[in-house]
DNA sequence: AGCACGCCGACT
DNA sequence: GTCGGCGTGCTC
């Protein structure tokens, strides 16, 4: 007898399972799920039984018998088993990778504890596989809908948020009689936490988890339901770790493996989603939310107000403050760009090519995109001039105009990236003036997770036209949810402006008739072929030089271009380099390929074979070429 | 992936 | 003689 283990470690995706022979007195009580120690090269390891064979390829020299059960209760279930395969196999992760996310601690003192696991609980009678879809307004009707979705007990229901703050703040939305039953899991818990919550799961003793995508790997046995909610928030999309997943995708492949509902739950659908409520026979209007003050600043412009902030929000900031204020600028630093009066030159990254943003702070100009710096030019490297001119306003140049406008009393944070890297240090931030007295708090999309929404008598978008700028297919999408997020979280008696020279963008229309947008924005993704209408996988890799990269992606590029010649819905784009090209020491090049909504799957697996090891996996990417 | 092994050059 | 830099290749 033979076993299938997953070693609980980093391996080569396709080097994932190794077998061992059985001891003849495991015979009978080894089983599928159990945690064993094996021998591995020159010492032992843990790992999961996958599953249990009478052969072996392995040439029987090669072979040697696992050491020991660990636990003798399989810490996964077959469901489970399934779901990291799946997910392995989809996306090109290390299988053992993945399954050390589905382990509670293997601290050797957290051991003994797993060898005396009651047996897991019987799975429930899976449901038909459906997908449900639903809009909200407020918080009332979220709440509504999250208990409607709960399902009898002994059910285990999962609920997957966005980001780590909105786990907290959902939970305490919930009716205390089902709060008692609930549990939130993020990746920022400790590892005995971690351990504590696996624990509280597999016994079933909660039955509704909160969560962060950290939760898709915790030991299920009775899924009913999955929600997601805030469905269109662009943080559903795992972009830099792998497994590089949309919460979505990995829902829908953990809902087949469980036999669960699968509920998307949102106030403002991604265009994924609309399509499909669109092909509904009474599709449901879309909520408007609250509006925003739209401030032309083209206007302000010709009557002579030069400053980032409108006059009006000028005459609302000095009026008293009854709680706090967020202006949003997501833009940091003290200007996006320098030039020289005399020769018109731009400094430049000289990597990528962006504009350096000159930050005051310490005189240094610093590329956003590849994170380097050089200390700003006494003279233009071009002309020998000294007359520079200070385009544009970041955060800290504008809390600067802010300092001027309020006086010295009026508490002001700034909350971005080079305030605040950590989480702890913007909580600090946070945290740091009184709740209390009123503040003005200055920050980029970094904040959006720190703010106490509740508390805020107002909020100014300072620059509500440079994201519809960025050339990538969702960024008009991502600038969309973030407004109506704002629009969402916003107390109703809290100021709404929105300062903008564009003031006949449909975007601003669409906040009042939301179906404006998404059939503008479906119209342009149909014409250029992007989601709903494709499925897109996104391939890149980094080399050591520039033709080595171009090599080698021409290379792939001819082979997939062979591979899919018979099959013409699906389309590869040639090889690109990434922006910036350059990352670390590496050059690297990506390959976008096009494949059907519904079919995506299996055209995937069929080409998945023929893409070198070296090639990075992304399903259903946020950005195309950005990196 | 992560680690051992081995090849080679720079030291005691 | 032996220490350690890093390139190569294997793990049941």
């Amino acid at each position: 007898m033979f076993a299938a283990v997953i070693p609980a470690r980093r391996t080569p995706p396709r080097v994932a399972v190794f077998d061992y022979a059985v001891p003849p007195e495991y015979e009978d009580v080894l089983r599928p799920g159990q945690l064993v120690r094996i021998p591995f090269r020159g010492g032992d390891i843990l790992g999961v039984i996958r599953n249990l064979s009478d052969q072996s390829t392995v040439p029987p020299e090669k072979l040697r018998p696992l050491k020991e059960i660990i636990s003798p209760a399989p810490l996964l279930n077959k469901a489970q088993l399934k779901f990291l395969t799946a997910i392995s196999n989809l996306t090109r992760t290390s299988l053992g990778w993945l399954l050390t996310f589905s382990l509670p601690s293997l601290r050797p003192r957290q051991l003994p504890l797993l060898k005396t696991l009651p047996p897991p609980l019987s799975p429930a009678a899976p449901r038909p596989v459906s997908e449900i879809i639903k809009l909200y307004r407020h918080n009332e009707e979220r709440a509504a809908l999250l208990t409607a979705a709960l399902p009898p007990s002994p059910g285990q229901t999962l609920i997957i948020v966005p980001e780590i703050t909105d786990a907290d703040y959902l939970c305490r939305l919930l009716p205390a009689s089902i709060k008692n039953l609930t549990l939130v899991y993020t990746g920022e818990l400790t590892e005995n936490e971690r351990s504590a919550h696996w624990l509280a799961v597999y016994r079933g003793e909660k039955q509704i988890v909160i969560g962060t995508r950290a939760a898709f790997w915790l030991p299920f046995s009775q899924l009913t339901a999955i929600i997601i909610d805030d469905e269109g928030n662009p943080s559903h999309k795992n972009f830099d770790m792998a497994p590089r997943l949309h919460n979505r995708d990995a829902a829908r492949l953990l809902a087949r493996c469980q036999g669960s509902v699968l509920y998307l739950i949102s106030p403002t659908p991604s265009l994924e989603t609309y399509a499909t409520l669109a092909t509904e026979p009474a599709v449901p209007a879309l909520p408007p939310l609250r509006l925003p003050t739209i401030i032309d600043l083209n206007e302000e412009r010709r009557a002579g107000e030069t400053s980032p902030l409108s006059s009006r929000v000028q005459d609302w900031l000095r009026r008293p403050l009854r709680g706090d204020i967020f202006l949003f600028l997501n833009r940091r630093g003290s200007t996006p760009f320098i030039i020289c009066r005399d020769c018109q030159e731009v400094w430049r990254c000289s990597r990528c090519r962006q504009t350096f943003t000159y930050h005051e702070k310490n005189g240094r100009l610093i590329c956003h995109r590849c994170n380097v710096s050089e200390p700003l030019p006494t003279a233009c490297p071009r002309c020998q001039g000294i007359n520079f001119a200070y385009y544009g306003t970041g955060t800290e140049k504008l809390e600067q105009i802010v300092r001027r406008l309020v006086g010295k009393e009026v508490p002001i944070i700034r909350l971005d990236r080079d305030t605040a890297f950590g989480r702890a240090r913007a909580r600090a931030l946070m945290a740091a003036s009184s709740p209390q007295s009123s503040r003005l708090i200055i920050g980029t999309e970094r904040a959006w997770p720190f703010l106490n929404w509740e508390n805020l008598a107002g909020m100014v978008v300072v620059d509500a036209d440079a994201p519809q700028f960025i050339p990538e297919f969702r960024a008009t999408e991502y600038w969309w949810q973030t407004l109506r997020d704002a629009s969402y979280r916003l107390p109703t008696q809290a100021a709404f402006f929105l300062q903008t020279k564009l003031s006949e963008s449909l975007i601003w229309r669409a906040l009042s008739k939301p179906e404006l947008f998404y059939q503008a924005e479906s119209d342009s993704r149909a014409r250029f072929g992007y989601p709903p209408y494709t499925f897109i996988v996104r391939l890149y890799a980094g080399f050591a030089s520039e033709p080595d990269a171009d090599q080698a992606a021409a290379a792939l590029y001819r082979t997939l271009c062979q591979l899919t010649a018979s099959e013409t819905r699906i389309k590869i784009a040639e090889a690109l380099p990434t922006v910036p090209p350059l990352c670390r020491t590496l050059h690297y090049r990506v390959i976008i390929i096009k494949l059907t909504p519904v079919h995506w799957e299996e055209q995937w697996r069929s080409i998945l074979p023929a893409v070198p090891a070296e090639w990075k996996v992304d399903l259903n990417p946020n950005t195309l070429l950005s990196f």
